[in-house]
DNA sequence: ATAGTTTGTGCGAATTCTTCGCAACTCGCA
DNA sequence: TGCGAGTTGCGAAGAATTCGCACAAACTAT
């Protein structure tokens, strides 16, 4: 398990737990910590949600998962590796599209010229309506 | 006062506490419910917070407001008016800076060509690092 | 392997933010 | 002026997330 180095680099332990929750977000995609503990739970029932809650920051913290914001209000976590697109949710059906990050490869730039902001466009969804709901 | 078509077009009904939520929202730009009781509370000390979130929902359905996600989890709300801008939002310091909604004109345009996607910018924050924290 | 130290887990309670139920109230129209 | 529907206040109910603590388990150095 590679990703023993990126915890224990920083004096952190891989428990059965953190291996879960962390095998959880990468199948899981874009999930929210009800659903990861959810997932979690059908192998190792016992897990605590705060468990997965203090997981999924200490896996943050480390790199191996994201979060993101889709809307809502709550977070929603992915691997660190599948951060390949941006959100695109849809403000009638709910529906989150995803697009590749390079529509968005001027608009970052743009931001970086003109306001020295340099931009992660993927942290937050791109909210509007999708096509099916125009 | 000019708004008091707007509600009463839809059944609704100008209250003072409605009146102050707006007048609070207009004054302050971005804010949370909490700072828009706050607000109100300078001169009208009973209203409640209850009362606060209603008329945030209610003007918004209307059209007087509207409200935006900066992060974090709660949702800000600003008069309709001043939607003229984009939201920066800095990881690190916290500070929003604002933008024209033209620098991402380009990007809504492609995210509508290329997807159908009719993209609302101004409704989720762009996060990033702003130029005084790189 | 084993003991010891330190981090992690489970559990329940505490917080924070937002929504609800309901009785009393009042805005707007006749 | 009076009626009726939309509103308000208040307290309680919810949902989501965080905390405190005692016990358990992982890694380190024997």
């Amino acid at each position: 398990m590679a990703d023993k180095h990126e915890l224990r680099d920083k004096g952190l332990r891989l428990t059965p737990q953190r291996e879960l929750v962390l095998a959880a977000v990468r199948e899981l995609g874009h999930s929210t910590p009800e659903e990861v503990a959810e997932k979690v739970r059908l192998t190792h029932p016992g897990i605590n949600l705060s468990t997965v809650y203090r997981n999924l920051e200490t896996l943050e913290n480390v790199g191996l998962v994201q979060h993101t914001h889709l809307g809502h209000g709550g977070a929603t976590y992915h691997a660190a590796e599948e951060l390949t697109h941006l959100h695109l949710v849809c403000g009638k059906c709910e529906a989150v599209g995803d697009a590749p990050l390079d529509v968005a490869a001027n608009f970052v730039n743009a931001l970086s010229d003109e306001y020295g902001f340099k931009t992660d466009v993927s942290h937050f969804a791109i909210y509007g309506t999708c096509s099916n709901c125009q």
